[in-house]
DNA sequence: GTCCGTGTCATTTTT
DNA sequence: TGACACGGAC
């Protein structure tokens, strides 16, 4: 045991032998969270005499589960490790089918994952005769998920409602509550919520399980929601023992419910609590440190801490603007290229964005330059077509009552039962209290609504369903019923028929789902469908799919939390992305932002790329754009700066222009060796004029070019950058010109601090020289 | 019941 | 731009 301690330092040997009570270990990214975390729960088993079983620990992804079992393993002997390692929601769930049936939980019940949620929403949305334009299922779901999370039931929504749209959405939380039931489901929020109420109402459940759990402990604390919070709160409320890590600093889920105050206030809710900070950091150079540090310093709502590092300061990191998105992805290229030509490998160098949507270009660049690439984590194995048809399936064997899953199998492969016969079966269904396939049993009933033909069709996908639901009674592995089934419906041919062109990678996913179902009978010794279906639920990937070597990782910046790379690009560095335009109106999500900028910075371990481009298609539609306002916050010394033209340097615009001042910088090489500038248009739009420059050979031509081109030597009296006055408004930067002509509209912040969208036709911009 | 054209609307997504 | 949902035509 002592040979791990002597391997911590000194804050990280404090934090992992602190006495009993509650701690909150402040953990700066690469500081060691993990390695404090597993030697704690060692440290617990072999110095303290803690019982393996004694200690609960909560993570918020399986990974992170995963990595902390076999790390305490490695340490303490696999067979010593603690049984109770697991998200909150795998842990809510192993309560809840242990002792949930004084909360009303059943033991069957299926887990409803977000897409089964929304569906179930837009069912419920229709039968309360609600206008689906006004509310929309998923907006209905963030709301329901918002009331979940802080514990507020249907009625108390309806009590508290104020207004029009929340008395409707707390209608529908109660629809949904109800139709939840009927599906006997519990939805991902549930699983948390139900258990939360297990222990608040049964105080003998609560204590026992409180006093079963001496320690607790909560990895990423700063995510925690606050029906988590309830959670943690009741399963120490015996001992006090609770060991939460987390970084304020990398808190990037409030939209999820995530809750800073959790952190921030963590005396308040554990009063005596001890306080640790990490901050030596082991991951990345001192200038990186450096430039994170001076940047997240800009938010007030912090605890406050300096990352540091006993090694070098390394390499400057570089900020480099390009004039769109297609020459930023070159440049990503040119980055691969490098890391490779100096020994490196692909892998070394991952690109972080903002949004989804970013990755599109920069795949096609590394398609066309052919670099093996993987972008992680945008659609999920399991949330694939293919995928999700087969587990309808396999919901609707599992759990007759799944009025979702059977929506989506019922027709799929196509078999005649359209919409009108299925809501009429769901209707007799409902009507009678049966669940869809009772009321098929039932002799005559469904005739009554629904024509012979279709009837037969109905009852002959029941029966194919109970066919299948008795070889699940009889123990058969999930594998073979998988197979079975596949081979019953047609699948396979379905795919093929449905469109040819992708069949291929849809087989491919169905063989992978097969595999996984394998795995899943291996590991657990012949595991049972719905256990099989549970696991499936609360876990996003098969382990097999990610982590590949010798590719060029493209994700975004919060799948990149937690992860670490040799060389980061951030791509896409540029107010209204990073941050972005719908977190600026207040300071809070602006700070969230400025957190997201954070992370993806502390992700690097050796090099920075922070790029930017000056514009890009949005919705099909050029947008000019300014440099994101964090990159200000990046102090001078720490980088290298590269604009497109002088505007960004400081310099007045117009002279550049005219060609006095492009003297070729080492970072503005694109530009300047491509020769042969063309020069035309008027020297009223000196911002976008010069950045025209030598693309015609920098790369060949493309449509987009010529329509910039005819676009703009049309239009555009503004540009980002300009100073404009307005008669009533006074005077002010433009920050953003969308649209042309008479729907243009010109997005200026005025110098008395206000944001204006303008169209110029009706409110007459003055530009300012 | 199914197909296909048109219209709408766009963050982030650990479970 | 492009994914997806809906409504009208067959």
């Amino acid at each position: 045991m002592n040979d791990i301690l002597d391997q911590l330092n000194e804050p990280q040997g404090a934090a992992v032998t602190a006495a009993e009570g509650p701690v909150l270990v402040v953990a700066g990214a690469g500081s060691g969270k993990t390695r404090v975390l597993t030697t704690r729960i060692a440290w617990l088993l072999g110095e303290r005499g803690v019982h393996p079983g004694e200690i609960l620990a909560f993570t918020f992804t399986n990974r992170a589960a995963k990595e902390m079992r076999e790390r305490v393993g490695a340490t303490v002997g696999a067979d010593r490790a603690p049984f109770w390692i697991g998200t909150f929601h795998a842990t809510g769930l192993r309560i809840l089918r242990a002792d949930g049936t004084p909360v009303g939980v059943d033991r069957n019940f299926t887990i409803f994952d977000t897409d089964d949620s929304k569906r179930l929403l837009k069912d419920v949305l229709a039968d309360l005769r609600i206008d689906p334009k006004q509310f929309t299922p998923r907006g209905a779901r963030s709301v329901i998920s918002d009331w979940k999370n802080q514990d507020v039931a249907p009625d108390a929504a309806k009590q508290s409602a104020t207004s029009f749209i929340d008395e409707k959405y707390a209608e529908i939380f109660e629809g949904y509550e109800k139709a939840l039931r009927r599906c006997n489901a519990l939805d991902f929020d549930d699983l948390i919520l139900r258990t939360v109420h297990l222990l608040e109402q049964h105080e003998d459940v609560r204590r026992r399980y409180a006093e079963r759990f001496r320690h607790v402990l909560v990895d990423e604390f700063q995510d925690t929601n606050p029906l988590q919070m309830i959670l943690i709160k009741a399963l120490q409320s015996t001992h006090g023992n609770v060991f939460a890590v987390g970084d304020d600093d990398q808190s990037i889920y409030s939209w999820r419910g995530a809750c800073i105050e959790n952190m921030l206030e963590f005396d308040s809710y554990f009063p005596g609590a001890v306080t640790l900070r990490l901050e030596q950091n082991y991951r990345s150079t001192g200038n990186i440190l450096d430039a994170a540090n001076a940047v997240i310093a800009h938010n007030k709502r912090r605890k406050g801490k300096k990352l540091w590092t006993a090694d070098g300061a390394g390499e400057l990191l570089l900020d480099e603007e390009f004039q769109d998105e297609e020459d930023e992805a070159a440049k990503v290229v040119e980055i691969v290229r490098t890391e490779l030509a100096a020994g490196g490998s692909r892998s070394d160098v991952t690109v972080l964005y903002r949004t989804n949507a970013q990755s599109r270009a920069l795949e096609d660049a590394l398609r066309r330059a052919n670099l093996p690439y993987q972008v992680v984590g945008s659609l999920q194995f399991y949330e694939r077509k293919e995928v999700r048809d087969l587990l309808a399936y396999l919901k609707v064997v599992a759990n007759p009552a799944d009025l979702v899953s059977l929506q989506r199998a019922i027709n799929v492969p196509r078999r005649k039962l359209g919409a009108t016969t299925v809501s009429r079966l769901l209707e007799l269904a409902a009507a009678t209290d049966l669940t869809p396939g009772q009321a098929a049993a039932e002799e005559g009933l469904l005739e009554r609504e629904i024509a012979p033909a279709a009837c037969k069709r109905v009852r002959a996908f029941f029966d194919m369903a109970a066919r299948w639901r008795a070889r699940m009674a009889d123990g058969d592995p999930v594998p073979e019923i998988l197979r079975g089934l596949l081979e019953d419906i047609g699948y396979m041919d379905h795919l093929e028929t449905d469109d040819p062109v992708t069949a291929a990678g849809r087989t491919e996913n169905v063989e992978e789902l097969i595999n996984a179902a394998a795995a899943f009978h291996e590991q657990t010794d012949g595991g049972r469908l719905d256990q099989f279906l549970e696991q499936v639920a609360l876990v996003s990937d098969p382990d097999t799919i990610t982590e590949e070597e010798g590719l060029v990782r493209l994700m975004t910046i919060h799948t990149a939390k937690g992860l670490e790379f040799p060389v980061v690009i951030v791509a896409g560095c540029e107010d209204d992305i990073l941050p972005h335009i719908n977190s600026q109106d207040d300071e809070s999500s602006l700070e969230e932002e400025r957190r997201l900028f954070y992370v993806a910075l502390t992700r690097a371990r050796r090099k920075v790329h922070l790029l930017h481009a000056s514009r890009r298609r949005r919705f099909g539609q050029w947008q000019t754009s300014l440099p994101s306002r964090f990159l200000k916050e990046v102090p001078d010394g720490l980088v290298d700066r590269t604009r497109l033209d002088a505007l960004a340097a400081g310099r007045p615009v117009a002279r550049s222009l005219f060609g006095s001042s492009a003297a070729p910088r080492p970072g503005a090489r694109r530009q300047q060796a491509a020769g042969g500038s063309r020069s035309h248009g008027k020297p009223t739009r000196p911002a976008v004029l010069p950045d025209q420059w030598g693309k015609r050979s920098a790369k060949p031509a493309s449509p987009a070019d010529s329509g910039w081109d005819a676009d703009v030597s049309q239009e555009a009296p503004y540009y980002a950058g300009q100073l404009v006055s307005h008669g009533i408004f006074g005077s002010g930067v433009v920050v953003r010109v969308e649209g042309t002509g008479d729907d243009m509209l010109v997005t200026v912040d005025f110098n008395s601090g206000d944001r204006k969208h303008l169209n110029p036709r009706f409110a007459p911009l003055v530009p300012v020289d």
